[in-house]
DNA sequence: CTGTTAGCGCTTTCAG
DNA sequence: CTGAAAGCGCTAACAG
């Protein structure tokens, strides 16, 4: 609260914020002209706004944004809130071009991007019910759907990567998606997979395991428990995962599904550390599409379109707002120097 | 406008929002005791207390942060604003972790992070007259500083990686930490240095050159006009920096300092393209010290605790709002595996 | 076309 | 300890 109180302090320090109604005086009209000649749309006298805009612009005049909120009962804002599992947040690239879509289309309307890290579930609550934003974009899995639910009835609401009934949102495809990549790597000669999931208790990599075994079935190929490892999500998971694997007696495997770049990326670290040639002796494969170009490697990899699904939820959030919707989008294939 | 539009009915079409009145109805008080009741602080019956805040529970009551601003003045959020020059903002690692920072210290006193991505300069100056935030961060360097002093007007401010007289700011030190890591590379053996610069025109960049140049001098050697190339910064300037350096004819350099991580490393790919061995043939640099566990390789490089950066240019705004202050934090060496 | 007036939701004197 | 009332800065009827 001191913190706040000193912020506080500045303000009423400054040589007193200019209000509409200085402006009024100086321009020698009442405080509704002044509104309505600056926020343009009722006719007006030409010469009066014209007169009005001067003063304001010498006065340096701007509009509290809350006087205007509380009579209009908008912000202008939306509000983005990003899964505790994922902090630090900023770390991972993958948020990040969410966030960049979202910018982009708000920007187009002129609205602001509210970021909250994510704290105690009823803070969060707290914070959608202080109508601080006109709407809230959630990214990742560690809210309770109740909570959810609890803030939907504030605000609308759109969970992005997530789906859950009767909330909008948008996700991306991960089942045929991985069981797609996982053929690729039969079809070039593959025929011993190892899987390595960041966390399977996380159902979008749950998803991409199911289409893992899909493909694998399909394929007449059989799944081996030992070459399924989990990957603790810190750094430097994938590459104790794959040793793990190459580890468990098996044998070693001629190919690697990580379910997601960078625990590909680990596991190609260890196999090379491990004096293993990729792809010559094991094509690795991961799954997200995360800009390598500084990286060990050029992955095989499917593509998700991160600022479309950010894109895509402001946009949904801004254009139908109160009818559930939920979109899924498509990664698509990409081709590096990881497999064959 | 129609998207505001749009989320502003949604807003109405809730159950009507519940609002200090309401409260104070269901517990047969007035507002001015719901208020005090609320916000601790001001003596009151204990029981009506209790009383108050078991209904405000019951009715799921938030005080509307838009009418306590309105008299309070304060909005309890910090804004934070990034240089257009930086986008994609969230792409870039650097940036990322300064917001983290930022954070910790936000939310350590119940403040709201606002993230603004740069628009026009005069929507800026808007953003900070409208009083959205009682605070701002500003990370980057493309604000005229003439912007920057009009913003000080309405709040206070905190530059972040960029000092300007008269202007609270926090750094890193760059001119002699380049030089301590060009002299490693010297000592390590490397007597014909190229310089890759992202951008010459950044006055940090120009401090790293500058250091560059001074432990040239220092141990005596010359600097080579053809070895100091500029690297566009979009993905990939290093590699075509270091192929103009190559083909320059002086032959090849033994030692290599990248203004920047993304730079050097680039620039290594390259250089491994070329046939060449790192650290072997060519000693490679960088600067920033970026997470590169997914990297070509672990680089040596100036570590910059970027974290800190933004830690304590929030704790600043926070705490000393109107004395300008300049903090300048000193990078620390790394020693990775791209020098000897 | 413009001024007057009534709030938006809340905190804070000022009286009781 | 609590209620009444003023007012934060603004927009939106409602009159002129």
């Amino acid at each position: 609260m001191s913190s706040s109180a000193a912020l506080q302090q500045h303000a009423s320090a400054k040589p007193q914020r200019v209000s509409i109604r200085d402006v009024a005086e100086r321009a020698g009209v009442s405080i509704a002209t002044v509104s309505r000649a600056l926020n343009s749309g009722v006719e007006i006298n030409p010469d009066t706004r014209a007169q009005v805009v001067q003063v304001a612009r010498d006065l340096g005049y701007v509009a509290s944004a809350r006087g205007r909120g509380l009579v209009s009962g908008r912000t202008d804002s939306v509000g983005v809130i990003i899964g505790r599992e994922h902090l630090p947040v900023f770390l991972n690239p993958f948020y990040g071009e969410v966030l960049g879509g979202i910018e982009l289309e708000l920007e187009a309307r002129g609205l602001n991007l509210v970021l909250t890290s994510l704290k105690r579930d009823h803070q969060l609550l707290a914070f959608a019910a202080a109508q601080r934003v006109d709407g809230l974009l959630v990214i990742g899995h560690d809210l309770p759907v109740s909570t959810l639910r609890d803030m939907q009835r504030h605000l609308p609401l759109v969970l992005i990567d997530r789906h859950e009934e009767g909330l909008s949102a948008v996700t991306s495809e991960h089942r045929t998606a991985c069981a797609q990549i996982t053929r690729h790597l039969i079809v070039q000669g593959s025929t011993r997979l190892a899987f390595l999931a960041e966390d399977l208790g996380n159902p979008n990599f749950q998803q991409r395991f199911l289409g893992f075994q899909d493909a694998l079935k399909e394929m007449g190929l059989s799944l081996r428990p030992d070459w399924v490892q989990e990957a603790s999500p810190r750094l430097g998971g994938g590459y104790t995962a794959i040793t793990r694997v190459l580890e468990a007696g098996d044998g070693v495997p001629d190919g690697v599904v990580g379910a997601n770049d960078p625990v590909a990326l680990e596991a190609i670290r260890a196999l090379l550390d491990a004096g293993l040639k990729v792809p010559d002796d094991v094509q690795v494969v991961g799954f997200d599409g995360l800009p390598s170009r500084l990286h060990l490697m050029e992955l095989t990899t499917m593509q998700i379109d991160r600022q479309e699904l950010g894109r895509r939820a402001a946009h949904l959030l801004l254009e139908t707002p109160d009818s559930p919707q939920h979109l899924e989008l498509q990664p698509h294939f990409v081709k590096g120097d990881s497999s064959r």
